[in-house]
DNA sequence: CTATCTGTTCTGAC
DNA sequence: TGTCAGAACAGATA
């Protein structure tokens, strides 16, 4: 689920709290989501926590990276306290431990942990821990060296929304080479753009009025220039509201996140277009992806 | 109960 | 090379 405004709202919630911190302990329940040797991270100090796409990685002062994807249903969550329901729950204005949670929205987010879900547990050197929960266990956690990082980085992934380079020009380029794909999926497509998934995608070719099923070949220009700029808009909102996350969710400041409740055609299918132009809001199905768009003012 | 759906991405068949 | 179904997995929903 995690696209780029949720992976961007974890990296910003753990910036905040587990830099200058010591890995003292991992404890790998899902052997499946952990590649490498958990043993090379004891001991190393949190520099910096970066983010590219839809991944996110904690770099370690021995110039090895923890890299994450947290693919449909990861979570990231940091506790201060070890577990203690109550002292979550029962404070009606101010949670006195600090937490934070990031990724798949379930009603798990301040349950006691870990939970049947958690796959791997971080201990730092104050105590805090930071866990790996993932229901469908596709997401995974890879120790890499900062070259193997950096070809990551480099290699698998197309710019960033908000690079100066992601402009009409290199999409018109991109797109000349596969003219007959829809602008749905080019928009998904991780290696032209990175951090655009299903909903994101839907809300920004509704931004843009573009019907999603359009071929780039058909694209004009002016656009490209105003896909762009709803993409950014979108994304933008997104991290503004701390992503699209479940109405439960309150993170360590007490606020609430919630682009979910700003969304205008993602699961809105039968209702009437939010812009009034007096059309419905459809569902129909692009590389097996739901897709919903209204016909009447996406053109 | 069964059948179908799900926010991601990779692989293999054609 | 492009496109598509199916896979990984564990639910929720109808």
């Amino acid at each position: 689920m995690p696209e780029l405004p949720e992976v961007e709202t974890i990296r910003r919630g753990l910036s905040k709290r587990i830099v200058g911190k010591k890995i003292v302990g991992t404890d790998i329940r899902v052997p499946k989501n952990f590649i490498g040797d958990k043993n090379l991270v004891i001991g190393h100090e949190v520099k910096e926590i970066v983010r590219r796409a839809k991944v996110v990685a904690i770099k370690l002062d021995n110039s090895l990276n923890l890299l994450f994807h947290l693919k449909m249903t990861g979570q990231l969550i940091y506790r201060q306290e070890s577990s203690n329901i109550d002292n979550q729950l029962s404070g009606k204005s101010k949670i006195k431990s600090d937490s934070f949670a990031g990724g798949h929205p379930d009603h798990n987010w301040h349950a006691e942990l870990p939970n049947s879900t958690t796959a791997i547990i971080f201990t730092f050197n104050d105590g805090t821990k930071l866990y790996f929960n993932d229901l469908r266990k596709f997401g995974w956690c890879k120790v890499l060296n900062d070259q193997e990082l950096q070809k990551i980085f480099d290699e698998e992934y197309g710019l960033e929304p908000f690079d100066d380079k992601f402009n009409a020009e290199y999409l018109m380029l991109r797109a000349s080479k596969i003219p007959n794909r829809n602008i749905k999926q080019f928009l998904t497509d991780q290696t032209i753009v990175a951090g655009i998934g299903n909903i994101y995608v839907d809300e920004s070719l509704f931004d843009a009025k573009i019907v999603p099923t359009r071929r780039v070949k058909d694209i004009q220009k002016s656009e490209w220039i105003k896909i762009i700029e709803s993409v950014k808009k979108i994304l933008e909102l997104g991290i503004q509201f701390g992503g699209t996350t479940d109405s439960d969710y309150v993170n360590a400041d007490g606020e609430k996140g919630g682009m979910q409740n700003h969304l205008k055609v993602y699961r809105k299918a039968g209702l009437p277009c939010p812009d009034e132009c007096g059309g419905k809001i459809e569902r129909i199905s692009i590389g097996g992806r739901g897709t919903h768009f209204c016909r009447n003012c996406q053109k």
